[in-house]
DNA sequence: TTGTATGCGTTATCAC
DNA sequence: GTGATAACGCATACAA
């Protein structure tokens, strides 16, 4: 941080602290004169104002506080990628923390990201997330806060996510549509909003199109951060059903992944005795073989947007204008490809 | 941030600010009473100390500023969690800020980190960067630098990186052992240290061993954060080589699930008619058809070790003691799979 | 053992 | 037009 303070300045130019500061911010009532040797000194010193004290004094700190589950993740790096763009256009900086999936840290870093003073709050929630309390804490604080992806549905406060159930079930009737009447279903833990919609959506598909629902089909993969979980479902739906199940539609595109894995060493042919429609089109899914049939989520989309209502939430609050919480809802899109 | 103050405490106990503070901080000149009575307040009013004042009086954050040239890429996320996981047990917040392999905006970034006053800053450069002024203007400003991976020669400041060029020739080595005698080498952009590292340590493992060098065998990758480069380039190579090349060596795993994408697509086997060597050890290695060797570089580890000896430089430097810069070369470590 | 005074660097109010 | 002064919240040297 510069050393070069307004007093520096000042004292140099032998005129006060105040005339400075106004100067530098061409505040109208200070000759033109002054104004130009003020700013001219300062580009040549090299003078940035020390943030700490303009924080203190003006109470926002352009930052803003953000927290995800994990950061090793293709949905999540794209999020924060748009995060970062957005607050960039805006001169806010992100401070980043991972929950790690732990609902004790992810409170523990509210705690810290509101003692740092931050103007806004960006997070997807834990898994293990089940008390809100420190939700609500940050509202009480009258700091913004957006939730992405993984909600608090009673929690009130503006929300970007997606259809989810929708998007499940525009895929399933794919699957169906194209055939297939077994289908079977890879979820996700059974806690978090979005594996619980995916899931309904695609029970309602199945309904709607006279096909009955059979819980047998459904198994749990509840690590989603690898493709393991993906190969051993495979291997037990194959144990378990054989050649009684011809379509298969899994909480996201790791667990296609390791699913199509399984069934490519075992010679079980994709998607001609087995078709496979994955979520969140990661970009391998272009390269698998067959090449994976999945929804686009556009997360960068959601970490801009997400920014963006955030700031302007700073922004109106700043200025004491009211505001209603928005939810967004972004679209999603099938991407078909050769797995189904 | 709480509307709790020193003050409110202080007034409220009708006694002052400093022995407010001071009890808080558990100096030995408090009675034990009044610290009691303080500390007890203090918890009950959930005071929590406003930062900007104690950024502002103390001259430190406890904020480390972080820029990586590209946010979704496995190789950066797993290091960006490494830092993120050595902050927090330090108590130390993390800004982190994207360069989008853009050298004016790696420069604009240095300059708002450093005036947001960070205690330190860890980054790796874009590939476009040539000149380090801006590095050197880190240090100059008295603030601790660690560059990984992506590093500068030239500035002098604590590194932490991996041996690119034994790597390269660790895993080329591999590839002459199993007799393999025409390896292409997908190389990448010119810039980059280690992609230059790479490409000297492929050369060297040839010339140690008695195979020519032929430069034509040698392709540039300039985006590395596709496979469509590796495919693309796959494609050359078999124009312009047909049978007369026998293994690839890449620049990452990216670039070589791309090749062996074209490879599978144009019913040429891996490794029959050709093997692939990749870099970084991408969990989808383990499960292209076939899995892929590669080379573990320790993303996790290089983010973690950086944080821990920046934060060490922070604190001697806080508390007055000299120390050297240190050049970290983390181990590498071949990982030997199906394709070679 | 406690309180007073000062300063960190900035902005804002109000005299002059 | 300009400058003295106070205040943001905290830490600390020094006085009591």
């Amino acid at each position: 941080m510069s050393k070069v303070t307004l007093k520096v300045i000042a004292k140099t130019l032998g005129i006060s602290t105040s005339t400075v500061s106004k100067a530098l911010k061409n505040y109208s009532d200070i000759n033109e004169e002054t104004k130009t040797k003020v700013q001219e000194l300062a580009k040549k010193l090299n003078y940035t104002p020390n943030s700490f004290a303009v924080s203190l004094r003006m109470k926002e700190s352009k930052t803003i506080g953000v927290i995800i589950p994990t950061m090793v993740h293709h949905f999540f790096s794209n999020v924060i990628e748009g995060i970062l763009k957005e607050a960039e256009r805006n001169n806010y900086m992100i401070f980043l923390m991972q929950s790690n999936e732990d609902f004790e840290l992810e409170k523990k870093q509210i705690d810290l990201l509101l003692s740092k003073g931050v103007d806004g709050v960006i997070m997807s929630l834990s898994n293990k997330t089940r008390d809100f309390s420190h939700l609500q804490k940050v509202i009480d604080s009258n700091v913004p806060l957006i939730l992405f992806d993984k909600i608090a549905k009673t929690i009130n406060c503006s929300k970007v996510l997606i259809d989810d159930r929708k998007a499940a079930y525009d895929a399933v009737t794919h699957l169906i549509n194209k055939g297939y009447k077994r289908i079977a279903h890879f979820r996700g833990d059974l806690n978090p909003q979005n594996s619980i919609d995916r899931f309904l959506g695609y029970k309602k598909a199945l309904l709607d199109h006279n096909i009955e629902f059979d819980p047998t089909l459904v198994y749990i993969c509840d690590n989603n951060s690898d493709f393991s979980d993906g190969f051993n479902s495979a291997e037990k739906l194959i144990n378990d059903h054989g050649k009684n199940v011809d379509g298969l539609f899994t909480v996201n595109d790791l667990i296609a992944i390791g699913a199509l894995d399984y069934f490519n060493k075992n010679n079980i042919k994709v998607p001609e005795q087995i078709a496979i429609f994955g979520f969140s089109n990661w970009f391998m899914t272009k390269i698998t073989n067959p090449s994976l049939s999945s929804i686009d989520q556009n997360a960068l989309k959601m970490g801009e947007k997400s920014t963006e209502i955030l700031i302007k939430e700073i922004d109106y609050k700043h200025k004491g204008i009211a505001y209603e919480y928005q939810k967004i809802i972004l679209d999603t899109e099938l991407i078909i490809r050769n797995s189904c």
